[in-house]
DNA sequence: GACCAGGTGCCAG
DNA sequence: CTGGCACATGGT
């Protein structure tokens, strides 16, 4: 394992370990002190001592493109609930920032997350790589398979990366991405809702794995996912029943242009912490 | 050995 | 519109 020349990149309010481990991308490495990402076919070696981000060589733009280092945190943490358990979710994940990631890769592991846990989705997803992925010079892991790749398997093949149920759905998103029939770069000059529609159209895809690939994908910094986690939190502060649909809408009133944003530092706190908000 | 995990699709009322 | 159920797999 051969570490690649590196240097700091300024950064402030950027914290990598908890960015990485918030549950967006899944296949980060760990090499040397810090991790190897993979974005398309470009590896990218990153490293955080103390406030000193660590960036290969040459790629520092594309680090700050990816890690989404312009998004404007302290805005963001200014339209943050005054709520205790909002205010600790933000203390706690400070520096947490939502990554801009390959729109077909974001998609096709949000697919294979349905009653998973988030260490499972990250297995799945490696598996996949190793299997059907493209090697890349320089990185541990190969690139997250094409739909073109997938496109052309059995089932079977899927469900031997311990896909389950959702080998299917995996594989039907594949094919309708690599024909054409759907165009994940067109959806993104669309409105959220129009996006959210045609993404919806992707066989495995309902609302909460659209609204991921939203957030995590499509740069729409208001959507929000609502699993059992976030519902849980939400019914918390709402203090009355409702369905997810009615939870995302309370959520979007209350958090604003960066519910999203919110949204993501409210799901790693409580998940982590195994806590939720007290009434 | 229950119980749960970043849900979706389909069907009945 | 809402509620109920099947769907696979691994970790606690």
């Amino acid at each position: 394992m051969v570490i690649p020349p590196f240097s700091e990149l300024p950064t402030s309010e950027f914290d990598l370990p908890k960015t990485l481990a918030s549950g967006q991308i899944f296949h980060a490495m760990p090499m040397g002190a810090g991790w190897q990402v993979l974005i398309d076919r470009t590896p990218l070696y990153v490293a955080q001592e103390g406030s000193r981000f660590l960036v290969e060589e040459g790629k520092a733009q594309l680090a700050e493109n990816y890690f989404a280092l312009d998004h404007p945190l302290p805005d963001i943490y200014a339209a943050f609930p005054s709520d205790a358990f909002s205010q600790a979710a933000l203390m706690a994940c400070r520096g947490l920032r939502v990554m801009r990631q390959p729109r077909w890769e974001c998609l096709g592991t949000f697919i294979t997350s349905p009653m998973k846990q988030v260490a499972h989705i990250r297995q799945i997803s490696l598996t996949l790589r190793e299997r059907y992925g493209a090697p890349v010079d320089g990185s541990l892991i190969n690139a997250y398979p094409t739909p073109a790749a997938m496109a052309g398997l059995e089932e079977s093949k899927l469900r031997d990366c311990q896909l389950g149920f959702r080998a299917k759905s995996l594989l039907k998103a594949a094919r309708v991405v690599a024909d054409g029939s759907i165009d994940l770069e067109a959806i993104a000059q669309l409105p959220t809702e129009e996006a959210r529609k045609a993404l919806c159209a992707v066989p495995g895809v309902g609302r909460k794995v659209a609204n991921c690939v939203l957030l995590f994908a499509y740069e729409r910094l208001d959507a929000v996912p609502v699993d059992v986690w976030i519902g849980r939190i939400l019914l918390a502060m709402r203090r009355r029943k409702g369905s997810n649909l009615d939870l995302e809408k309370f959520s979007k009133r209350r958090f604003g242009l960066y519910a999203g944003y919110v949204q993501q530092y409210l799901f790693h706190h409580a998940r982590t912490t195994k806590t939720l908000p007290t009434p």
